[in-house]
Order: C-alpha cells, then sequence, then structure tokens
DNA sequence: GCGCCACGTCGTAGATGGTCGCCATGGGCC
DNA sequence: GGCCCATGGCGACCATCTACGACGTGGCGC
C-alpha cells in the first residue's frame, strides 16, 4: 500500500501538502494541487484510515448493539441506522449480544477499545455501570427502544404502555371475555410497559386483571409457545384471547395453537406486538400494534449524529407512537345464528 | 482515557513491560504483573485499539458486503459469520449494498482504508476489476452465495443448479404442464444458474422448454408481483406451476396471486428459492428449496478465517447442498372424483 | 522608490498510543 | 571467573495530521 510520503515523493512535494489537498484544509497552488491528485491517481493511493484515526483521536464507526440480528424487528432498525450512518460517512460495526449480558459488556469493551465514534444500543441488560462507561468515557451513546433508568444517555424508544394498552382494549371491545397476557422479561423495559399497557386497558374499562392469566416469558419464540402452551394447560376455563408483547413469542404461540387445534380466531382471539414480516402472507392475518421500526432506527442514528457533532448539548428522549392494525386474527367470528 | 504510559507511571515500571504483561509475550517478574495488573485495574485502562492496529498494520475488523439486511436470507448468514468472528475475536462492520454497485465499490474502498483484516461479499455487480483491489492489494476476501469469474478469491456457494433441477423435476413430476420461471437479473451467477436448473429438469424429462413462460426480474418483491402478473396476462393459458427463483419473489407472486384471486396450489402451484421466515405460519404452506445459509456464513467465516491466518494457502471454492422442503403448495390437489 | 507588513503557501517536526527489536544489566550456575 | 538466561528499558516505528515557523510576494504608506 502507497502512504502519504510515497505520494508526496511522487509529486516532489511535503507530505503535509499532500495532507491539505486530501483534506481541502488550509490552501495549496493549484498546480501543486493537480500534481497532487495525479500522484495519488497513478499510485492508486488510498489514506490509511487506522493512522488518521489515531491522529485524530476519532474513527468513523458506529458501533450497533442488539440482541437479535434475525429479528425483523432489529433489521429494519438497523437499516434505518446504515441509510443515516452512510449520509454521515459513517459505516455501521455490527454487534450482536444474543440477549446475553457478557456478550454485551464484552462488545461495550469493543466499542471503547476500537475507540468507536458513537454506540446505539438496544439493551438486554439493566447493568447501568456497563453502559454508563460510555458516556464516562466520552461515547456519545443512543439507546434504542429499550430503556435502563439512570443511565446518562439519549434515547428513542416507542409508546409500549399505549400500545398495549389499545391492543387490549380493541380485544375487550370485541367482546372477549378471558384475555391472557403473554408478556417478556421483567428486567426489560419493553415488557414491563407492555404488561402496564395491558393492565391499563382492563383498569379503563373497570375490569379487574386475572393474575392467572399473565405469563412473563422469554420474547423468543420457544418461550411463546411454551407460555401458550402453559395458559391452555392451567386449571380453569382457557383464555378466549391473548396478547402477547413481541412477534418471536407470537410465533410461537401460534405454533403452540395449530399443535392443539386451536382455530384463530374462533377458538381464541390473538393481537401480536412487533410487525410480522411478510404479514399478509400469514393465515389467518395477525392483528399487530406495529411500530414504526426503521424510523427508530433513522432517529436514533440522527441523535447520535448530533450529539457526536455536539457532546455537550442537554440529553433527549423522544418517543414514536404505534399503530394498530386490525387484521382477521381479532374479529369476532360471526355467530352462526344471529 | 488513561494510556499505556500512565499505567506504567502508575506501576512504576516501562511501557514496554506493561505491553507485555497485557499481551502474555516475553516474561516479566509476577511482582511486577501484579503492580501492572492493578494499575490497569484503578484507572480503568482499556488499550487503545487504533494505536494498536497501526502499529501491527492489522486490525481486528471484518467487512461483511451484503445487498439486503432485511432478507432473513443474508441475516442468516449473517448470524453465522458473526459466530465465527466472535469466537476469533473479531468484530462485524455490516455493509449494506443495496443492490447497487457504486455502494459496492464505496464499502470495497471503505475495507481497504480502514485496513480492514478480512471481506466476506456476497457481489451485486460484476465488476471484476473492483473486487480484485482486495486481494491485490493483500486483503483476504470470500465471496459468499454469488460467484464472479476472474476474481482472485475463495467462495461458498450453493448448488443452485441442482436445487433448480430438483424444485423443477418436482413440479414435472406432479404432473404441471405448463410450469413458468420467474428468474433474477442475468449478471447475477445465482440466477443463471437456477435458469439453469430449471431448464436441466426439462430436459431431463425429455420436454420442450417454452420460453414464454420464462421472466427474469430483479430478485425484489416488486418485480417478482409484475413478473407473475404479466405471466397471467399474457396471451395463451396460464401457467399451472410456477418456480421462483428466490424468497423475496415468491412473496411478490403470491400477493400477485392472491390479488387475482387464483387459489395456491389448485390453480397454480408455486415453489419458491430460499427460505420464507417463520414458513410454518404461511398458507398454504410453501414447497422451497432450502439452502443451507447459516451454514454459509459459518463456511465463509472459517474460510476467510484460514486465508487470513495463510495468505498463501492456495483457493478454494466450496458448494454445500440445498433441501427440497415439499409443502401443500406444489402438491396436486386431489381429484374431486377418483 | 523604498521599506514594512500582511497574507498566502509550504515544509519541518512533533504528537498520537502501542509494540517490539535490541541492548544492557544482573544473578545464578558451572 | 565466565557464560548464559531472565528481565527490563530505550527508542524506533506505524501513517497521518497540524501547529508553527519560514519564505516570498504584493500592496500600501511614507
Amino acid at each position: 500500500m502507497a502512504t502519504i510520503y510515497d505520494v508526496a515523493r511522487h509529486a516532489d512535494v511535503s507530505a503535509a501538502t499532500v495532507s491539505r489537498v486530501l483534506n481541502g484544509r488550509g490552501s495549496v497552488d493549484p498546480t501543486l494541487t493537480e500534481r497532487v491528485l495525479a500522484a495519488v491517481a497513478e499510485l492508486g493511493y488510498r489514506r490509511n484510515a487506522v493512522a488518521r484515526n489515531l491522529r485524530k483521536q476519532q474513527t468513523s464507526l458506529w458501533a450497533v448493539i442488539i440482541s437479535d440480528v434475525q429479528n425483523p424487528f432489529f433489521t429494519s432498525m438497523v437499516r434505518g441506522i446504515e441509510d443515516v450512518a452512510s449520509a454521515a460517512g459513517c459505516s455501521v460495526v455490527l454487534c450482536n449480544s444474543d440477549e446475553n449480558p457478557e456478550k454485551e459488556s464484552k462488545y461495550i469493551g469493543v466499542a471503547l477499545s476500537e475507540q468507536m465514534a458513537g454506540v446505539i444500543i438496544s439493551p438486554s441488560s439493566d447493568r447501568t455501570e456497563d453502559f454508563n462507561l460510555l458516556p464516562d468515557s466520552g461515547c456519545p451513546v443512543v439507546m434504542v427502544d429499550r430503556q435502563v433508568k439512570g443511565v446518562r444517555c439519549d434515547s428513542v424508544l416507542v409508546d409500549n404502555e399505549h400500545g398495549a394498552e389499545e391492543a387490549t382494549t380493541h380485544l375487550i371491545e370485541q367482546g372477549y371475555e378471558r384475555i391472557a397476557c403473554i408478556t417478556g422479561p421483567r428486567r426489560l423495559s419493553t415488557a414491563a410497559q407492555r404488561l402496564r399497557g395491558y393492565r391499563n386497558a382492563f383498569k379503563a374499562a373497570g375490569r379487574p386483571v386475572d393474575e392467572s392469566l399473565i405469563r412473563a416469558a422469554d420474547f423468543r419464540e420457544h418461550g411463546g409457545h411454551d407460555a401458550m402452551a402453559a395458559l391452555l394447560d392451567a386449571a380453569g376455563p382457557a383464555p378466549d384471547a391473548v396478547f402477547v408483547a413481541n412477534n418471536l413469542m407470537t410465533v410461537g404461540a401460534m405454533e403452540c395453537l395449530a399443535e392443539r387445534g386451536r382455530v384463530i380466531p374462533d377458538d381464541i382471539a390473538l393481537v401480536g406486538f412487533d410487525e410480522i414480516p411478510w404479514a399478509d402472507l400469514v393465515r389467518p392475518s395477525i392483528t399487530t400494534v406495529e411500530q414504526p421500526t426503521y424510523e427508530e432506527g433513522r432517529a436514533a442514528a440522527e441523535l447520535l449524529a448530533h450529539r457526536i457533532a455536539n457532546p455537550d448539548r442537554a440529553l433527549t428522549q423522544q418517543t414514536l407512537k404505534t399503530t394498530l392494525r386490525v387484521r382477521a386474527s381479532s374479529t369476532r367470528p360471526t355467530p352462526l345464528s344471529p
């Protein structure tokens, strides 16, 4: 690889002049500029970003720490982030934490070691001290989707509580009596908020919450399946509707229902949180609380860009709205005899 | 951020000794080792990877250039890559080329500038000279999924031709008469190979290929939709089966069929290439040619790791097998009267 | 007309943080 | 007493950026 000195020698100028030409700083005689550019082209010179980063004390890499690259929720978000990063001349380093706090803090360490320009994280633990390493070391951070109290950073969230309340209210209004809830790990803010929304809907309707119909699982397919099975196997009458707090668990729950021969929505209605990819191909089509995932990614990335540009600005928190998409899985089957 | 010199001063040794302790190279007195480690802990020292990379002339970043983060085919592959990279102590930089040759070569430039340890690419163009920049600059490369002739690098492919032939043969054996094919952009090896497999099946069955039933689209949902529409609108009898050469186009085609009220498989049978996420929830369930996507990612990553460790080893090419998963969309409806 | 000042332009040199080759030192063993 | 090995420190090196200083030229003022 040619270095800036090779170019300088070739163009018969100093390395400083080459640097000035390439970075557009200071002023350089047009003749020399031309000679430099010609030398660059001839040698196929490409500046060494590592050396540049060291000297400038900053890189153009953004770490994006999420818990599952395979979840369409995150990929859509990553896409939003990538588009903004790319426009800002930055690259995205993808870190898969796998909902594993160890891996997560490992990646925080990597981001710090690599002097990354910033971090966008969807936390899967609540280790405040790990997260605060970042702002404490002067590394800009934006939290997205999930919230951890006591971390000094910007955040982009969605209105989970309202979304869940709207979904549950919809089921109540459809006349369902025993509405179950499969929520996520208690340590995750999204799970807590969605559960709160579920409760709020009952309160608003003046109805009591049946605690035996609430199950906390792990936001994964298998967990959703097992929670659904547990609900069906529990003593007492089975639920006639279920609100599932994320997309993977929705799939698991549906598979469980299919295994048991329960028909949606005739035997049991279902509303899921998060979008399902290619939802229109799934039968019955699933009523979901849709999140603006791409926009979440964009918003987080823009917040990060702003904070990098201006580290001292006040912390901000942005909350995006969800949309209830009513489809076939939650509409009362028309009674056979009216 | 503390530097190695701060640690050295704190432990009252030289920076070289700190470096030796941290890297386990050379031998250091246990007493000093202890003092160094204590200083590291006390200062919260974290080595500056940028400086290290500059000095060592190598980084621990792998660029992964794919065309669509949102396509489950790629995310599963990325997951495979990430798992291997993580085990090797490397991080993955995700680059979304969006099937855009400009973006793709931009990212190749970034990988070169950032002195990345290696590149895994699923090419969306056939600009041989762009790709060869990498091996020519001594940057290890592995091509995955798609092939570009004349590029000096390792590759991991799947047996597209055989997979497509198997799928088409299955439709022939089911007794379908007018089997259409929606393939991808001609410049992509996968599209060409899958089309060849389709033709092979007819040849093997001793049947002619009806060229009017072949459409090339863009591997995207919209393209699949429009190609399906064009097939239905064409003069002459409509096809009674269709082989669609990737997952996104399969979705598009199914949506088109739904719009037109054509029932799968009664009116038209369908086989898709690539896995569909949560395929079990889709009704009717779709017969697909399944690729070992996670394994493809793993294989590519392992190949990359080997080449990084041993740049002079001979070029290798690995081909993985596909599996035909027969589901409901391609099975002859049982005749009403036997 | 001459001299000084200001500005444009360019090169030198130091800084960035970590690694490692080489050399010096000291202690132990033969 | 001499040799060898363990250990530690110095300084070069990686490629780039940039502060500072130097040089030259042009313009303006006296």
